[in-house]
DNA sequence: AAGACGAAAGTGGTTGA
DNA sequence: TCAACAACTTTCGTCTT
């Protein structure tokens, strides 16, 4: 994680060189789609403006807790009444039984339903699967909505939680343009690939979400990260891309494959020399896909141009 | 021996009657 | 609802480096 003053401008991650940032309006934060990485502008302090120099002044001063978040069952805002034996002396016996019944019924009250059961489940398998998967905070809250709305239409019921709350991931980097891909998805939760896909459309469908198609380029961006290959490779694979589009060979292919494949190309163009087989171990697909791909690419559009 | 190639059969999703 | 279809995967034998 880096820091930055609030002027200065920034294009590029500065771990990877990749051009291809996100903004996450909520916290500020700018991460860099392909390695992850988290640069956080110097900006506004989220603590109290104010100081207090006693007990008093600092309970007069004190605003209303936390903020709200999606990743809680409750948004993080229910209060919970402590078990603490605090100040019990002045109580008659009467009193105690009451508050404990108080106790009591309050944390009944909080997870007993079986939706709010259900939700606090979820939010914690997401929870779990945005780490797993180095998914920035914007996402994961985007996420926890999605489950929240799939609940309420009842689309959880009679499925199996974890795949809804994979399906909802998936979704949510989608829509927020971060890639991860759904073979990557279901193994953060030890599902199959077809089972958390299966919940995905449901999701779109019942929600009648509009899902915008990643940009290929992005795949480009994150496949040449994780094969540690640098910024002259992504320009290169990133004009492979284009013309490959402008001679109409991107319409009814698979993004993946095509990223896949420019990438491989472009590795081998330049003399980094990767194979098909760690190309294909990247971007989950296999090795027939990224031949037939990058066939039709040289086929189309001759590559002397780019030696 | 590793990598690339390509044929053939299989899988799961989409589309249109 | 079902068959046809396209994209993609799996598997495997063969060729090339």
């Amino acid at each position: 994680m880096r820091k930055i003053a609030m002027d200065e401008t920034i294009s590029r991650c500065p771990e990877c060189g990749s051009v291809n940032l996100l903004f996450d309006k909520r916290s500020g934060e700018i991460s860099c789609v392909g390695c992850g990485y988290v640069i956080v502008p110097v900006m506004a302090d989220a603590g109290p403006e104010w100081r207090a120099f006693d007990g008093e002044k600092e309970d007069d001063r004190s605003r209303s807790g936390a903020p709200i978040t999606m990743k809680m069952h409750d948004k993080g805002l229910s209060t919970k009444i402590s078990w603490r034996r605090r100040g019990r002396g002045e109580m008659t016996k009467a009193q105690l039984e009451k508050l404990s019944n108080l106790k009591k019924w309050d944390r009944r009250t909080q997870v007993a339903n079986s939706n709010e059961r259900n939700l606090t489940r979820a939010l914690s398998e997401l929870n779990s699967i945005c780490s797993t998967l180095a998914i920035p905070d914007a996402v994961s809250e985007t996420a926890s909505v999605l489950y929240r709305k799939a609940l309420k239409n009842k689309l959880v019921r009679g499925r199996s939680l974890r795949g809804m709350a994979a399906a909802t991931v998936y979704l949510a980097c989608k829509q927020c343009g971060v890639v991860r891909l759904l073979p990557e998805v279901a193994r953060a939760t030890n599902m199959t690939k077809k089972e958390v896909g299966r919940c995905y459309r449901l999701v779109v469908e019942v929600l009648s979400l509009r899902t915008p198609a990643i940009d290929t380029r992005l795949y480009v961006s994150r496949f040449v990260n994780n094969l540690n290959l640098k910024g002259d490779v992504e320009t290169l694979a990133l004009e492979i891309l284009e013309n490959a589009k402008a001679v109409g060979l991107t319409s009814g292919r698979g993004p993946i494959g095509m990223a896949a494949a420019a990438t491989y190309l472009a590795s081998i163009l330049l003399n980094y020399r990767k194979t098909q087989h760690e190309v294909a171990e990247i971007a989950k697909v296999t090795e027939v896909t990224i031949r037939n791909r990058y066939k039709e690419m040289l086929e189309r559009i001759g590559m002397d141009v780019y030696i």
